[in-house]
DNA sequence: ACACCAGGTGGACGACATCGACCGGGCGCT
DNA sequence: AGCGCCCGGTCGATGTCGTCCACCTGGTGT
């Protein structure tokens, strides 16, 4: 994990269509061996998988919020209770007053107000704080 | 925006290396059709661009916080200003007691310490309260 | 000083993206 | 209702690119 893997991954992250040509390139180095070190990234699960980043509102997802779930258990092993909402994008447990941090996307408020419903329904829950995002600034990759 | 899109979406979040002719196969459609549809939902941005998905804590982001930044003035236009932070992955504005909500990751307290600091330095921000993330559970794709 | 090896180069091969020509079915217009 | 237009599909050709291999080189440890 060197300069030139964190150049590869830098370039990788604005575009991951780029040739191995052009990514060698970028990091003075040829194809093949631009290729290898993609390859090794990709098997010490640095590079976890190649995606596509979504536009949100144009798949009717256009509320976002971020709820704090407070719980009187230990919420450890609820992984899978949070996972199988499927309008969670993402649960932290967390230090603090709540125990678990959701960040949740719904189309509709209403449809918030369903998944606040569905926390509830899990086991250790006692209650939540949902909070509203107004505008988001930016969203962008793992820094490096 | 059909269910052939949104399949073809599904398909390139799980695996943005796909060839065509596997996307198209998934769908029941010819390779050059798949071509076709991926072209035009890049064009019409439902899908912003192709990434790829990095363990923070191999590139050295082992830490993750979320921290509210109270503010006593309008903060709709300091995105610049947040942004200008490499450590912070996102910044929203939120509805609620504090005005703005950044999700940050470093390699140690220390440096988290540190943005908090920065942040501080912004004008009209009057105050944080970070919350440090222990465990989480998963991160997943904007659902469809 | 020598041998070993991780990591790099360049080329060959096959697969895949990319484009164009052609086709069919749905919709609006007359 | 009939006609023609056009969006969206299939199929096939072409060139680029990923992928693999054989060889090379510079650094390291004994």
């Amino acid at each position: 994990m060197d300069d030139i893997d964190r150049a590869l991954v830098r370039n990788l992250q604005e575009d991951a269509g780029r040739s191995y040509a052009a990514l060698g390139a970028a990091v003075g180095l040829s194809a093949g061996a631009a290729h290898e070190r993609v390859r090794k990234l990709r098997e010490r699960g640095v590079i976890r998988r190649t995606t596509v980043e979504v536009d949100p509102a144009a798949v009717g997802s256009g509320v976002l919020a971020y709820v704090m779930v407070d719980a009187n258990a230990w919420m450890g092993d609820s992984a899978a209770a949070f996972a199988a909402i499927a309008e969670i994008q993402e649960a932290h447990v967390i230090a603090g007053s709540a125990s678990v941090l959701v960040k949740v996307r719904t189309a509709t408020t209403e449809q918030l107000q369903d998944v606040l419903r569905r926390l509830y329904a899990i086991d250790g829950v006692s209650g939540t704080q949902a909070t509203v995002v107004l505008e988001t600034f930016f969203e962008r990759p793992v820094p490096l």
